[in-house]
DNA sequence: TTATTAAATGATAAAAATTATCATTTAAAT
DNA sequence: ATTTAAATGATAATTTTTATCATTTAATAA
């Protein structure tokens, strides 16, 4: 259980125990959907509203705290806000992992050929994991 | 005005008038949002259902005519399927264009970092295109 | 500590997005 | 021209997300 309270505060949000508890999901789970998050909540807070969930979810991408990442034939799952970072997903078990991944080359040559200034990236890759591929 | 008569029979769609009006849509605009797309086929079918986009959508989806592109922070987009590729977003105009990028390096480095196999790439670059950087 | 205040929460309504249902129409193959 | 399975349009139902608002609470300062 780490304590997100100051992390929460530089990014401008109260440190509420629903916060804390959202954010602590997100580091134990590293992934997850507004849904699973919701469930998840519902066993630490018996009475927290599906609005709340909404509301921090939607607050702290503002304040970019979190970061949404979208995936294909999926529902979009939250992550904490880290070091710029690509995705794996399995398309077997839907296990999702983090990879860092340099993609300088190619945004040079983006940048020279088609005269598009890229700022930041989007990449999933789509595949079987480990685990799946033993199986 | 293409006649995708044929390559919607291909792919196991019937050739309503609706559908090669989609076809059509989806190929003078390239990328188009479900809204948007309800908005123009309106004009051409006074009478036409929502649903039957949503229906045609979802249809054309799984027989691989059309593919879904989502996109950070903005409503997903609908173009027809090509070979695969990439995509370049500009954060300030929102324009989207298509972009061949070879990935295959970073596929091959991937596998051999982190043994996954790679199936498909879903790459999406932010940034300034060429117009608004001259505005 | 306690008081103050702006913000967060929970409950719920409202809105938006998507899917389901079904009678009617139509594309495609006799 | 006939037949039939599928598509369409209208609309209801469901799902997802946002808005509203009374109450509670975190954060700040006295």
């Amino acid at each position: 259980m780490i304590n997100y309270t100051d992390i929460l505060r530089e990014h401008n949000l109260k440190a509420t125990p629903q916060r804390l508890a959202i954010a602590n999901t997100l580091y134990t789970n590293g992934h997850i959907t507004i849904d699973s998050l919701y469930e998840v909540m519902v066993e630490k807070f018996n009475a927290i509203s599906l609005a709340t969930i909404y509301k921090n979810i939607n607050l702290m991408l503002e304040n970019s705290f979190i970061k949404e990442v979208k995936l294909p034939n999926a529902k979009s799952v939250y992550e904490l806000t880290q070091a710029p970072h690509s995705h794996l997903v399995c398309t077997k078990c839907s296990a999702i992992e983090d990879i860092t991944i340099d993609l300088n080359s190619i945004i040079d040559t983006v940048t020279k050929t088609s005269s598009f200034k890229v700022d930041s990236t989007n990449l999933v890759l789509s595949g079987i994991c480990k685990k799946c591929s033993n199986n």
